[in-house]
DNA sequence: CCGACAGTTGAACGGTTGTTCAACTGTAAA
DNA sequence: TTTACAGTTGAACAACCGTTCAACTGTCGG
């Protein structure tokens, strides 16, 4: 015993068709993973990463030209491709001074192409 | 003229390939669809709400089912659910006091677990 | 009408996040 | 070694976001 009672009611509703709420919970996958999915979407939900991405699909590219094709400061760009890089969405090699930086592979692509699609679909229904 | 020279630099940087740029700069989609596109995907970007269409994928629910599931207060789920609603992501039915809530089609599954495929892979590969 | 209750709403609060700024690292050329 | 420059980094700041709280709406039963 926690002394925490893990079937306690958190809200105060009396409606709760108990039968769904735990055939539901059974079906959930564990909680990291569902935390995980979600700070994984967290990662395109920015416009400036989304940019980049789609940048670096068309054409591998260092910094300095991502920073010029957006109009953004290169440190901006660099603390973005960090968070990309950590997700790891993108890879990089040096050559010379630059960092040529382009997806880590087509999956993302089609992820994004997705999403992207499924915004056109609610244009045209409207 | 409107005072503002749209090729002058914004970043102080001398190695841009410029063709690269242009090449790309053409074959970007408008600014509005990606910044909407982004915006699609930060809805997915939480946990909650990643639970909550999780959870609505298994079974219609009400909002005490969904709290009590979640163990969180009815008025933090009212929140997220109006987002899911403004974004077409959940779709609602009146029945008496209450109000059940369903995915607006099986579309969303796809994109969902294409992430959550995406991140099971991760885990494998380390 | 009135009380009970499912659900919504807006303000407020605290934590998060993206950009800016300045200082820094790393590489190449003189 | 010194200069130049591509890129990174951490702190600071403002804007944004999710939860809580309290007040509210809407529906049902008495």
């Amino acid at each position: 015993m926690n002394g925490k009672n893990e079937d306690a009611p958190i809200c105060d509703c009396e409606a709760i068709n108990e039968e769904i709420v735990k055939k539901t919970a059974a079906a959930m996958p564990p909680e990291q993973r569902i935390t995980d999915t979600a700070d994984f979407f967290a990662v395109f939900g920015d416009k400036t990463r989304m940019k980049i991405l789609w940048a670096l699909i068309e054409n591998e590219m260092c910094v300095c030209d991502i920073a010029a094709l957006l109009k953004m400061s290169k440190s901006s760009i660099s603390h973005q491709l960090k968070i990309l890089k950590q997700a790891r969405l993108v890879k990089f090699r040096r050559e010379g001074k630059m960092i040529f930086y382009s997806p880590c592979d087509i999956h993302i692509r089609s992820i994004i192409e997705q999403g992207f699609e499924h915004i056109g679909e609610l244009y045209e229904h409207h």
